[in-house]
DNA sequence: CGGTTCTTTGATGGCCATCAACGCTTGTGG
DNA sequence: CCACAAGCGTTGATGGCCATCAAAGAACCG
């Protein structure tokens, strides 16, 4: 049974903690957060190599991960939306991997670290780094640009109910494809 | 403190421990394994949708992680090499998301999955399922196919000594290119 | 030797990155 | 209100990279 300190709260008090952990939160289960500030749209919240300190857990809105590039390209690794993590694949570093900046207002909490949900460090370091298939792989490979947009949508519609708020030219960051190929690849599909 | 049953290993006592877990290996840690057969070159250890019971370790060899695409297609998701895990990406469901085969002679250690490392079951689903960059993602678009065989050759060279056990065609499954195409960026390379 | 698997080389075509340009919307200041 | 700028979306033309097809060498093994 954990307690919480001053400005933290137990997920198990939260009437929406089941958007965030899809299970019932026990009380003590050990997911303590701390409620943050509402980000505005285009703020940064965190720069590639700042320090790290928690994974944040987006309540609202949506955020973007970006991995800054040798040559200043910017490249979006993931688009976050609420219930789910950003910062986790840090864990096992002192500064953040990638960067995360709001899409849209935003709302998050700090998720604290310290409670002993993992009892092992060396599991949770093989988890992130050896159970998820790694930088190279191309799971899509053979789909064609369309085809690869409309995978992209589906899989963003399944995750949230918020019309999608980022730009043509950032799909295309993500999808790693030029912005006329996204804009071409949607005449195609026929609908936004 | 954990006690091992019959044929099982507490991972504190297995001299190549370091190997799998990098760290130091605290007796009753909860990593307990059971040894496993030596499989031989080409052999399948399970298939796409057989039942999952826990997740392997690789102890020596090679095993490539393997998607059965709809289309009878095979994509290699990951190449697992000793210490890596193999097996995790099922974890919360009843059915193997990939098929596995050897590609040399290779032996592991079947991870003994009831001891509770994890307190939590529902950060580890938000582990596996959120944390990772979702499939879709290209975090090496905008390289050409012949800088991609250069970062999975370092890749694999990083993680291993062994020589590369897989075919170019096999490299191909792999990033998602043709098996010339594979060739043909081994030649400007120079090298192997 | 014949058979199989893996590797290599060449020719051809298509998809998509790139460059260029324009319309649309929003915001800002004169 | 109008001019201007900035950001986003859209369309067209062009060229290069790579998938595909075809075929042949190379290594291995019965």
């Amino acid at each position: 049974m954990h307690r919480a300190g001053s400005n933290e709260v137990d997920c198990a008090e939260c009437p929406s903690a089941r958007r965030c952990w899809r299970d019932e939160v026990n009380s003590g289960a050990g997911f303590l957060v701390r409620r943050l500030r509402h980000v505005e749209a285009g703020e940064t919240l965190f720069r590639q190599g700042a320090g790290f300190d928690a994974p944040l857990i987006v309540t609202s809105g949506c955020i973007a991960i970006i991995d800054l590039l040798p040559d200043g390209e910017e490249r979006i690794v993931a688009f976050r939306v609420p219930g789910e993590i950003i910062g986790l694949e840090s864990w096992d570093r002192r500064v953040h991997r990638f960067g995360a900046r709001a899409l849209t207002g935003s709302t998050l909490c700090r998720l604290r670290w310290t409670a002993g949900v993992v009892r092992n460090a060396s599991l949770l370091r093989a988890l992130l780094t050896k159970a998820t298939a790694p930088a190279g792989a191309a799971p899509w490979a053979g789909l064609s640009a369309v085809e690869r947009v409309r995978a992209f949508v589906e899989d963003f519609r399944s995750r949230t109910d918020q019309p999608m708020p980022m730009t043509r030219a950032q799909i295309g960051q993500h999808l790693g494809m030029a912005e006329e190929t996204v804009v071409r690849a949607f005449k195609q599909l026929g609908r936004h």
